[in-house]
DNA sequence: CGTGCTACACATAAGTGTAGCACGGTGCGTTATT
């Protein structure tokens, strides 16, 4: 077993590292002995290295699970520039050639690290070839997307935990920038880790100047907004909601001295490309952009990052704040908020099920003893792999069906289809209401007059002793006293009367936000509790 | 749920008011045409 000598000397051999930082190197020993790993660590700190000493050091190549074509070709790149052996990945982007050649020399033992996305693992021949390869690491890298895509929009993030015992149960490496708690719990049990070890790095970004400002109607929002990043120097960014406000605070921006671009997924690739290049030299001050934008960008000097709405979640607005300042030069962090923002993000979260698929999905696995897959399920109903993939995940989490070596089948003594109907509807509610009440959260945020920064951070279950004295709140001095109830700690499970079980997220002088496992975020008031025995501890 | 566009009434000139309605975010891979 390679002990810590091994590893740092391999990290200044191959990789220049002449230290590492006590989180990377606790992170690459339990890998080594074998153990599942969960890794939340701020962009920059070097995240990859965990992953990348260890991977020289086992018997066996490395697989890394990574959301866009384009942060595989930066690691891809990364890892060529050093003495690190191949990388290589496989995607879309390429012709098949190239993919088939890829594959030759990754069948030889040829390859260290390969680079897929969730998408290419649905494949029968790939996940093939990766078993017998017999992975000795497998690594699913912005791990996050797990919890935020895996349980609607990219579906295959949630069939990893089966690719995952397809290849033997490898040490998994999940890294990402940020997780609440809830969040990382998401990630351990949809990607199945086995006891895993958890590291933590902080959470602060004390040089980030936190604000927000309540604007009454949509006219005075884009005033407030432009008059604001006019009289900023870049670079910075403006998150939007939508891609029509981005073209159009783009084209607001436009008139003055600020070289401005607007971006999202609305726009064609070659233009894309353009903005997010032009950024990175330092030729645009100030991207417009919906959430499209962000994930791979790691430029230092971002200065300001300001929000014309609020996001769906505390999650997702710490993530995209978290692009400023990462050079630790001040920056400013802005948001421009009106209750009528959580329209949108409700809609949003407000998935509408398919009954139909559900019930035809369930009636077609029902049918085959031996179990049926995904693809084939797919075609025979004439529906998108995509869409079966969702509908089987639900039907998973609802113990409805279990997948077995690629083949899904009908749980023994599951309800036939029409009642499995009912318990996949009653979890997708579970989930929307989750979902929608993570829109609350962010308005507490936005509205509360207590130190900014301490919310936030509470969040995220890391708790300030003093006020920041770097946020709206603290600077206009009227910070109400939130140091935290000593009775419930975060973390700790609570029982309520009406909501059932919960779990302290962050507390405050006066109240408490719980996360219910069935109705989401709901923040009590300490006083109403009371001792009137309507929430109990344990 | 909220916004903003379109059509149309109103009413006698150029615009205002409003009812109705569509639309709203993230990327992969695959496939059919230029």
């Amino acid at each position: 077993m390679p002990g810590d000598e091994q590893l740092l000397r391999t990290a200044e051999e191959i990789f220049g590292w002449t230290e590492l930082r006590p989180e990377q190197l606790l992170g690459m020993r339990h890998l080594v002995d074998g153990q599942d790993v969960l890794v939340v660590m701020p962009t920059g700190a070097g995240k990859s290295a965990i992953y990348q000493v260890p991977a020289i050091l086992l018997d066996g190549p490395t697989v890394v699970v990574s959301p866009l074509i384009a942060l595989q070709r930066d690691q891809v790149r990364a890892l060529r520039a050093s003495d690190a052996p191949a990388a290589a990945a496989v995607n879309s982007a390429q012709t098949a050639a190239a993919s088939e050649q890829t594959w030759q020399a990754f069948t030889a033992a040829r390859t260290e690290y390969l680079f897929l996305s969730p998408e290419q693992l649905a494949n029968a021949d790939t996940l093939q070839r990766l078993h017998q390869a017999k992975p000795s690491l497998f690594v699913v890298d912005e791990a996050h997307c797990v919890s935020a895509w895996g349980h609607d929009f990219r579906p295959d993030y949630l069939r990893l935990r089966h690719v995952i015992e397809r290849l033997g149960h490898p040490p998994v490496l999940a890294l990402t920038a940020t997780a609440s708690g809830p969040v990382r719990a998401d990630i351990a049990e949809h990607l199945g880790l086995r006891d895993a070890v958890v590291i933590v790095a902080g959470f602060d970004r004390p040089n980030l100047h936190l604000g927000a400002r309540f604007c009454t109607d949509e006219d005075d929002r884009g005033r407030a907004v432009t008059d604001w990043v006019t009289g900023r120097a870049g670079p910075g960014l403006l998150y939007v909601a939508t891609r029509r406000d981005a073209e159009r605070y783009a084209a607001d921006l436009a008139g003055g001295n600020l070289a401005v671009a607007a971006f999202h997924a609305g726009m064609k690739a070659a233009d894309r490309r353009q903005v997010q290049d032009g950024f990175m030299r330092g030729d645009l001050d100030v991207v417009v952009a919906t959430s499209a934008f962000g994930m791979g960008i790691d430029k230092p000097d971002v200065r300001f990052v300001a929000h014309a709405a609020t996001p769906g979640s505390l999650d997702a607005y710490y993530q995209e704040i978290g692009r400023a300042g990462r050079d630790g030069e001040a920056a400013e962090v802005i948001l421009f908020h009106r209750p009528e923002d959580q329209g949108l993000q409700r809609f949003l979260a407000t998935r509408q099920l398919d009954r139909d698929c559900v019930r035809q999905v369930a009636a077609a696995v029902r049918r085959r003893r031996l179990g049926i897959a995904i693809t084939e399920l797919a075609r025979r109903l004439d529906c998108s792999r995509r869409k079966v993939t969702g509908v089987v995940n639900l039907l998973e989490d609802a113990e409805i069906v279990r997948t077995e070596q690629d083949r899904v089948r009908y749980a023994e003594g599951a309800p036939p289809p029409a009642k499995a109907v009912a318990a996949v509807a009653k979890e997708a509610e579970r989930r929307a209401r989750r979902d929608q009440s993570r829109v609350e959260v962010m308005r507490e945020y936005a509205e509360t007059r207590g130190c900014r920064r301490r919310f936030l951070l509470g969040y995220f279950g890391q708790e300030l002793d003093e006020p920041c004295g770097n946020c709206d709140t603290c600077d206009e001095g009227v910070v109400a006293d939130d140091s935290g109830s000593a009775e419930y700690p975060p973390n700790s499970v609570v029982r309520h009367e009406q909501w059932g079980r919960g779990t302290v997220v962050r507390r405050e002088a006066d109240r408490l936000m719980v996360l219910f496992d069935d109705v989401g975020y709901k923040t009590l008031s300490l006083a109403a509790i009371g001792s009137t025995g309507v929430l109990e501890r344990g």
